[in-house]
RNA sequence: CGCGGGGUAGAGCAGUUGGCAGCUCGGGAGGCCCAUAACCUCCAGGUCGUCGGUUCGAGUCCGACCCCCGCAA
């Protein structure tokens, strides 16, 4: 077995923003040397479908790394480079892709796992945007060795986060990325040297996250205006939410809950800008976006559109 | 050639069959009031995205291009 003053061989495997922190900070510790990176393959996007890479894409580059972009893994297909990396650990960041299990244990020490969540809560695709959307008052961030199963294998080292019960999906998914870099080597480090045992989860205990989707974002203002108000924020920015306005959609960034009673879907002024009944309290609109034009104030839409009958 | 909406005053929008360019905010001046972010009066501010075409006349019709955005991926 390696000591810890011996640099050891990672494989980091991740797509999104919430990887690159970590990666960096893997990057920048004395401990690790990267072999290799391995990401999605540059997708089409957006309106004119140009391909666009991947975050981590783009952050290896700056690290001089060229990421190896396989369509599948379960082919095979880049088993032999992979061999070739002499990996003494993977590591596993919002990849987003299935891991065939001969590749997972291809790395001396196996392939460890980053998951925003306090596991065994919230396993699945969607840990962080569950914590805002369920009211958490808590939540966090664990670091785990993968196994067969999804977000099942055990636990390195658990971080927990406070929530204010304001924060967006976008602000809570960066923190919990910034609070993961900072315990992930130190965490990988002590497990590869024997220090820190993996716990096996509390199995019992398991809740799971479903994939949100653009459907999700539909709002109905026959809920209440807290959790209305949750969702829009655990949704936010992507892949966001809205209510149908004469047809057209409406999306909602950022609203306000105001005690008030009143027939639910009900549109009305207050201090100026654009607000709505909900099936309790309601809502004041700060910031919309009309279908086809730019982000604007409830006031804005006021100004321009009128208040919706 | 994925589908679609839009570029008009500082902001958000309207502009009917082509015929003097409007609304709500905001800005400025004045007034009312004990006072006000409230109310009243007046004022300023627009090469109508760009280029070309049709026409006596184009924000409006035709063509090309630039930019912004929603959906879908």
């Amino acid at each position: 077995m390696k000591t810890s003053n011996e640099t050891q061989n990672i494989l980091l495997i991740g797509t999104s923003d919430f990887a690159v922190p970590i990666f960096e900070s893997i990057a920048n510790d004395q401990r690790f040397y990267i072999v290799g990176v391995i990401t999605q393959p540059d997708k089409p996007a957006g309106r004119k479908k140009e391909l666009k890479e991947s975050p981590v894409k783009e952050w290896s580059k700056t690290k001089s790394i060229l990421p190896l972009q396989p369509e599948s893994l379960k082919d095979g297909s880049i088993d032999e480079q992979v061999k070739k990396m002499n990996a003494d650990v993977a590591l596993v960041v919002a990849y987003g892709k299935l891991i065939p299990d001969d590749l997972l244990n291809m790395p001396k020490f196996g392939t460890a796992n980053v998951h925003p969540s306090l596991l065994p809560e919230y396993r699945g695709p969607a840990p962080i945007q569950y914590a805002i959307l369920k009211g958490n008052h808590k939540t966090g961030t664990s670091v785990m060795l993968i196994d067969e199963q999804m977000d099942h294998g055990p636990l390195l080292t658990q971080m927990e986060y406070k929530l204010s019960g304001n924060e967006t999906y976008q602000e809570l998914s960066d923190t919990l990325s910034r609070l993961s870099a900072n315990i992930v080597p130190e965490a990988l480090s002590l497990y590869i040297n024997g220090t820190l045992k993996p716990v096996e989860q509390n199995h019992n205990k398991a809740t799971f996250t479903k994939m949100i989707t653009s459907n999700d974002g539909s709002l109905f203002w026959e809920k209440d205006a807290v959790s209305l108000g949750r969702r829009i924020r655990a949704l936010n920015p992507e892949p966001g939410t809205y209510c149908m306005i004469d047809g057209k959609r409406l999306k909602i960034k950022h609203a306000r809950n105001i005690g008030r009673d009143g027939k639910p879907g009900e549109y009305f002024e207050h201090e100026g800008s654009l607000a709505v009944q909900c099936g309790g309290d309601a809502l004041v609109l700060d910031e919309v976006q009309p279908e086809g034009k730019k982000w604007i104030t409830g006031e804005q839409y006021l100004n321009g559109y009128g208040l919706p009958k």
